[in-house]
RNA sequence: GCCGAUGUAGCUCAGCUGGUCAGAGCAGCUGAUUUGUAAUCAGCAGGCCGGGGGUUCGAAUCCCUUCAUCGGCUCCA
């Protein structure tokens, strides 16, 4: 007999090799059936495992991320099974579960080509096949065995897999005729299987190494009731309505031209004036900590760029140096900020009594991506970033981060943008040599980051091996409306550039001394700020441009014109002067008493309330009310009125 | 750059296997209407069917090529 410990503490026993679905049934047939694996003392297993020791189990329902994990990798495989029938000789060659269901990346032959069109037939299969309920039987083997038995099928992707694997963890998974390289856990069987969902198909490289094959990767999703996935898919129609490319193209924010170029977005007089906002916005909060603001050229000299070592690194993938009706002299458009800033810094001579200079920039830059990385807003060409450098001493280094984060938390607050991650990239502290600057300095300054962090109560990962070759970052991550994940902010410590460009400063010993270089951005750039923001608040809010602040414009279509006769009411009310006249009287006071500048968000009525009326809410203070738009253009005249006396 | 898909009026799309196939709704314009929950009625205007080349008596429809977009991969200072 062993002993079972469950969750609650509770122990009981049972016979040696019992199996955690019998140990649930035991309980209630009830948690047998909506149970899709189980934690076996820390590892995640199959229901049908059998335990031959004491234990601790926790059993995994579909809300348990393992349960969905266990499901989506069963799917995946009983994709593969109903691929294998369709396309004989097809290889296969990896197939998880990820985030959102699960993806198999093939190889049906040269010749053979699987599109989206393809996809409900390979449904149809997989729905037979999981009618028939196959079990999904664990095999263990040894390596030399399963190498054979891949060899012999011709799967060279399997075989360089096992050939890679320790021997003795080589475990085999069969689903009816199909036979798979896998670690598990699967489900019992396919029984649960009820609705899924074949999404897209991709193309991508094996083990994601440009220079290798190109295999076909097939999105899916599955859940075990449909009803669950019709509202998956709901969802995902929902999301896509968010989308800002959509959002942009309709409130006529921004436009992309063929004329123009790709990859360079033209900001049409709405999405200008956002994007202006968010600049006065961000440029006042600067001022009043301590930034200075400098302006530099859009092209530099090629040298420029040599110094820094950017050109070494990224030149290749930079728009391509110009030339000039002067012999041997070429210009680049800037690729980045940092280099023009660092010769401001040897523009003049410092003191450490200087430091820290913090150096701000709204600076555009220009980088040739890929042409199939181009991505709406969120990945462009040209684009503006919310650029700043902290020129400070080693020791400065906490108290400088911990300024960044806060002003980071400050901006994201104020604009009511609540979901994002930090990440704290460090060192691969095995691979030193990688790495520019000394033990001392990255020691000094990945232990100031995660202290800086925790400090200012911010939730961090923490990865290692992620940090860039010339110091740790702090990087601010969001998702879009799709579910990609997009870097905002970022702060980096750069212990390479100062070296390049010798930059120095006279410390209190009378002495040279090297500083340190903090690169930030809180937006990132403009153009993927904007394009985060619309859909963080689209569907939640309007979107317009009030008189001082932004607005969302509900997304559900229906109301777009209805928004858009909202917003023509308003621009041809007073209520623009009557602020801007607002702020030019309160504006000296404002900036003295540290007085917010954040008036007013509209929120036109959603879906149900079917009404003309405007719901509004102050920033920071909640719901003032619902009212009609007259009557909300007289509670801003009073409102003002009381404000400015 | 790589794999797959798409590209028809400002927007969303219909045009199947080549021969009234250049269409609809919304937006726009003109006029009527003034009716409280975006969407009253009538009329008008809008497109070289992404660009180039080819097959054909004939192509939006088939083929090639190029550009752009979408979903991924790779990349991402």
């Amino acid at each position: 007999m062993i002993n079972i410990k469950f969750p609650d503490n509770s122990v009981k026993q049972f016979e040696s090799g019992v199996n955690s679905l019998e140990i649930a049934n035991s309980i209630s047939p009830g948690l047998a059936r909506k149970i899709y694996a189980s934690t076996v003392n820390g590892d995640v297993k199959d229901l049908t495992r059998p335990i031959n020791e004491d234990s601790a189990v926790i059993f995994h329902k579909w809300e348990d991320k393992e349960a969905k994990h266990t499901f989506w990798h069963t799917s995946a495989h009983l994709m593969a099974a109903a691929l294998e029938e369709l396309y004989p000789g097809i290889k296969f060659g990896i197939g998880p579960a990820i985030e959102n269901g699960f993806y198999y990346d093939v190889d049906p032959g040269d010749d053979v080509v699987i599109s989206e069109s393809d996809l409900p037939l390979i449904e149809d299969k997989m729905r037979e096949l999981a009618k028939r309920n196959n079990k999904v039987e664990r095999i263990e083997i040894s390596k030399a065995d399963a190498l054979k038995l891949f060899a012999e099928k011709g799967d060279e992707y399997k075989t360089e897999l096992i050939s890679e694997l320790e021997d003795g963890t080589i475990s085999l998974y069969k689903l009816g005729n199909f036979t798979d390289l896998c670690r598990g856990p699967h489900l019992p069987d396919t029984e649960k299987i009820k609705a899924f969902k074949l999404l897209s198909v991709a193309g991508a490289y094996w083990k994601g190494d440009e220079k290798r094959k190109m295999m076909t990767r097939i999105y899916g999703i599955s859940f075990p009731k449909q009803k669950l996935l019709d509202e998956y898919l709901a969802m995902l129609e929902e999301a896509k309505k968010r989308d800002h490319r959509r959002i942009g193209k309709e409130l006529e924010l921004f436009a992309f031209s063929q004329k123009v170029g790709m990859g360079l977005p033209l900001w049409l007089p709405r999405g200008a004036e956002l994007r202006q906002r968010l600049i006065d916005f961000l440029t006042d909060e600067l001022k009043r900590r301590g930034y200075t603001i400098v302006s530099t050229p859009h092209v530099g000299n090629v040298e420029l760029y040599k110094i820094s070592g950017h050109y070494e690194k990224y030149g290749a993938d930079s728009f391509q140096p110009m030339n000039t009706p002067q012999e041997g002299e070429q210009f680049m458009l800037k690729p980045m900020n940092c280099p023009h800033h660092c010769e401001i810094y040897n523009a003049t001579p410092h003191s450490y009594k200087d430091l820290p200079i913090r150096m701000a920039e709204f600076g555009t830059v220009y980088r040739y991506e890929q042409h199939g990385e181009l991505h709406g807003l969120t990945r462009v060409r040209s684009f503006t970033q919310d650029d700043a450098h902290h020129f400070c001493e080693a020791d400065q280094l906490k108290d400088e981060f911990k300024r960044i984060i806060d002003l980071v938390q400050w901006v994201f607050k104020s604009l009511d943008f609540n979901e994002y991650d930090a990440q704290i990239s460090l060192r691969d502290a095995s691979d030193k040599e990688r790495y520019i600057g000394s033990d001392e300095n990255w020691e000094k300054a990945q232990k100031a980051i995660i202290e800086a962090s925790a400090e200012k109560g911010l939730d961090t990962i923490v990865v290692e091996g992620e940090a860039a070759f010339y110091g740790p970052k702090l990087d601010f991550m969001v998702r879009d409306a799709i579910g990609r994940e997009w870097q905002l902010g970022t702060i980096q410590v750069d212990y390479n550039l100062p070296e390049r460009f010798d930059m120095t400063y006279i410390g209190a010993d009378n002495q040279k001394h090297r500083p340190v270089l903090i690169h930030r951005a809180i937006f990132g750039s403009l153009e993927r700020f904007v394009a985060v923001l619309i859909e963080n608040t689209a569907g939640k809010f309007p979107l317009w441009l009030s008189p001082d602040q932004v607005i969302i414009l509900p997304i559900s279509e229906k109301y777009h014109d209805y928004s858009k006769k909202v917003l023509n009411f308003l621009n041809n009310s007073d209520i623009r002067t009557l602020i801007d006249e607002r702020n030019e009287k309160i504006g000296k006071k404002v900036r003295d008493n540290e007085l917010k500048k954040i008036p007013y968000l509209l929120i036109i009525g959603e879906k149900e309330e079917k009404s003309s009326t405007v719901s509004v809410r102050r920033q920071g203070e909640g719901d003032i009310g619902v009212m009609k738009l007259e009557e909300f253009v007289n509670f801003i005249r009073e409102e003002v009125k009381n404000e400015i006396g």
